[in-house]
DNA sequence: AATAGTAATGCAAACGTTTTCATAAAATTT
DNA sequence: AAATTTTATGAAAACGTTTGCATTACTATT
C-alpha cells in the first residue's frame, strides 16, 4: 500500500538521477571497464535508490541473447525426469541462464505446439526428452536454426544432438544378467512404446538378448505397464497369479519394479527367492529400498548436468555462426548394480 | 544446411509479402475482429510462408505483459515438490502462461538472487514455496509489486497471498493419531526446521500435542534427518539400535517414514507390530508401498491447480490496478490416510 | 443528394534497451 | 608546446512490436 507510483524505474530515470546519459549507464551494467570508477559509482548508487532492475525483454530486442533456455518433458512428475531436471538446471543457471519448462503429458503434438511457445519467447536453445520427436518438430527446430539438444537417449545416427545412454544396451545387459544367472522362464513389464524411445529401446534390446539365447517370453509374459507404481502393482499382481510362474521379472524401469516387488509382497512371494526382479534406471531409493534393488544404473545426474553444459556450448557456437551446424553427440555409460533382487536360478528342482 | 539466412522474418517481412502495413499485421493478430477475413487470410498465407514466429521480448516491451510466471521452489528433485510443480504448470499452461522455474537448494540468498533474475525478465507473477523468505526478498516483491503467491503452507496473517495446508495441523494430527492409538514412547524424525516453515510447523504442532498429553519424547529421540531417504534410513538406524527403542515413530514426511521402514526391516523390527510408522505427506507411492503407508495426506495437486489458478487471477487483478493490494489465501484440508503402517499399542505388556 | 456513421487500413510515436559514431578532455609522446 | 593517442561521455539510430490518431472508402440515414 506504500509505494504506489512504483515499478516505473527505467534506465532513463537512472540516468537522470545520476546526472549521466542513458548511453553511460547501459555502458556501465555491459562494459564497466568503458566507464570511470566515479561515475560508475554514481550509477550505482542511482540503481540502488530507485530500486531499478534491467529489463531483458528489452535487451533480448537488440539481438542480444534472451538468456533463456527451453526444456520440454514429457512430464516433470517422475522421479526420473525430476532428476535429469534438476542437474540440467542447475547447470544452465550456473552460466546464467533462466530456465522455461513445459509439460507435454507424452503428447508430440502438445510437445510441438509447446515448442513454437518457446520460440516465441526466444529462447536460446531448447533441450528436449528423448529422440522421438513430430516430423513438424523437427522441421521447426531446423527452420529456426535454434540451437537443441536431446536429453537421455543416446544414438549415433540422432537427427539432433544428444546427451544420453544406449536404451537398446541397458535392455541387453538386464537380460544378459538373469539370463547369467540361469533364468530361463523370463517375464516382461515394460510401459508403452509408442512415442517412447526409451522404453522401446529397453524392450528391444532385452528381447534381441533372449531371442539370441531361446528364451524368449511367451505372450502371456510380456505385459504393459504404465510409468506409474500403483498401475504397475496391479499389472504384476496378474501376472503372478497365472498358473504359471516366471523365475525372473525384467521391468521396464525402476517404478515398474518398485510395484513389482509390492505386488510380490501382497502375495507371500519371496524376492528374491522365488523371483529375480530386475529394474532399470536406478532411480534415487533404489538402492535404500529393501531389499536393495538390482537395476541398470543411468547416470542420470551426469546426462542433465552434461546436458546443460553442451547446450551452453551449443549456444555459444550458434553466436559465432561459423557453426556449421555440427551434431553433437555424448554416450554415457550404463552399468549393473548388482544388489539384491536377483539370484541365481535353483538348480533344477 | 538447406536452410542458411534463415530466423529473419519478422513482422515487416510480412507485412511486405501480404502487401499491407504492419499495423495490419499486428492488428490481425491481437484484435483479429479489426481486419477483413480475406486480409487476414492473406497475412496467414504470408506467415505460413515465411516461418514467421512473433516476438514476445518485442510484445512485452510495450508494457504488455511477458506471459511468463516465475515458479521458484527448493529442490525440483523431490517426490512432493515435482508433484505441486507439475499440477501448477499445468494450470498456468492453460491460461497460456510460460513458466520460468528455479531451485535454490533451501538457501534463501540464493532464492533472493533467482527472484531478481526473474524480475529482469520481467515475469508477471511470482510463486514461491512456503512463507519463510529472507527479509531483501518480501521488500524486492513489495517494492517491484508483482503479484506473488506462496504455495504449500497456509497461514491467516501471512504477509503474502497463500494457498496451502496448515502444516501445525498436520503435525497434531499426527501426533493425535497414535496417541489416541495408545502409545507413549514416541519418537520424532524430522528435518531441519531453519528457513523450512513446513518442516517447523508440523514439528511445533507434533509437539504441542504431546506435551498435552504429557508424552513428550526425550531428546535422544528427537532427530533430525534430511528429506533423503538414504540418509533418512541411517538416521532412523541409529535409534533403533538405542537400548530403549519407542513404540511409535513420528515422522517429518512421508521420504523420511520410507527410510525408516526399510532401516526397521533391516533390523528385523516388524512394521507395525514392533513398531508403528506415520509419514507426513501422502507422497506418490505411499499408499502403494508394503505395507502401505498411514500418513496424513496433503492434497498436493489440488494445492498446485489451485495456486497457479490464483496465481493467474492475481495477475489478471493487479491489470485493472484497482486491485488495492489485498491478499488471498486458501486453506486446503488434510486428512489421516489410516494405512497399514500404524496398530494400537499392546496392552501393558 | 447530402450527411453521418462505420469498417478497414496506414502513419508514426512509443516501449527500454544497446551500440556505433562523434566529440571533448586528459594523458602521452614528440 | 604541438601533435598524437587514450579515456570518458553523449547523441541518435536501431531492435520488433503495439496502438492512438488520421484517412479513406463504403453503407446507412435523413
Amino acid at each position: 500500500m506504500a509505494s504506489k507510483q512504483v515499478n516505473k524505474a527505467d534506465i532513463v530515470d537512472v540516468a537522470r538521477r545520476a546526472g549521466v546519459s542513458i548511453s553511460t549507464v547501459s555502458r556501465s551494467f555491459n562494459h564497466p571497464n568503458l566507464v570511470n570508477l566515479a561515475t560508475r559509482k554514481k550509477i550505482e548508487k542511482s540503481v540502488k535508490a530507485l530500486g531499478y532492475i534491467r529489463n531483458r525483454a528489452a535487451q533480448a530486442m537488440h539481438g542480444r541473447r534472451s538468456g533463456t533456455i527451453g526444456l520440454i518433458v514429457p512430464t516433470i512428475d517422475h522421479a526420473i525426469f525430476a532428476e535429469v531436471i534438476q542437474s540440467f538446471s542447475d547447470a544452465v543457471d550456473q552460466a546464467g541462464f533462466t530456465l522455461l519448462i513445459a509439460s507435454h503429458g507424452f503428447d508430440l503434438e502438445r510437445e510441438y505446439a509447446v515448442l513454437r511457445k518457446f520460440l516465441e519467447h526466444r529462447v536460446d536453445g531448447v533441450a528436449l526428452i528423448g529422440l522421438d520427436h513430430s516430423e513438424p518438430t523437427f522441421q521447426l527446430l531446423d527452420q529456426q536454426a535454434v540451437p537443441v539438444i536431446s536429453i537421455w537417449n543416446y544414438e549415433e545416427d540422432s537427427r539432433i544432438s544428444c546427451v544420453g545412454a544406449a536404451n537398446n544396451e541397458a535392455g541387453e545387459l538386464a537380460a544378459r544378467h538373469v539370463l547369467d544367472l540361469g533364468h530361463r522362464r523370463i517375464a516382461l513389464v515394460f510401459p508403452k512404446t509408442v512415442g517412447n524411445d526409451r522404453a522401446r529401446g529397453r524392450l528391444e534390446g532385452a528381447l534381441t538378448q533372449l531371442r539370441r539365447q531361446q528364451a524368449e517370453p511367451p505372450e502371456a509374459w510380456t505385459i504393459q505397464a504404465p510409468y506409474n507404481i500403483a498401475e504397475a502393482k496391479e499389472a504384476c499382481g496378474a501376472l503372478f497369479d497365472l498358473p504359471e510362474r516366471p523365475t525372473a521379472l525384467l521391468c521396464g524401469n525402476d517404478v515398474i519394479a518398485q510395484g513389482a516387488i509390492y505386488a510380490a509382497v501382497q502375495r507371500g512371494v519371496q524376492v528374491p527367492e522365488d523371483l529375480s526382479v530386475l529394474g532399470i534406471g536406478d532411480f534415487k531409493g533404489s538402492k535404500e529400498m529393501e531389499p536393495p534393488l538390482t537395476t541398470i544404473h543411468f547416470p542420470a545426474e551426469e546426462i542433465g548436468g552434461l546436458a546443460g553444459r553442451e547446450m551452453c556450448d551449443l549456444i555459444a557456437q550458434s553466436e559465432d555462426l561459423k557453426s556449421t551446424g555440427h551434431l553433437v553427440r555424448k554416450k554415457c555409460q550404463i552399468s549393473l548394480a548388482e544388489r539384491a533382487t536377483c539370484l541365481p536360478v535353483r538348480r533344477l528342482r
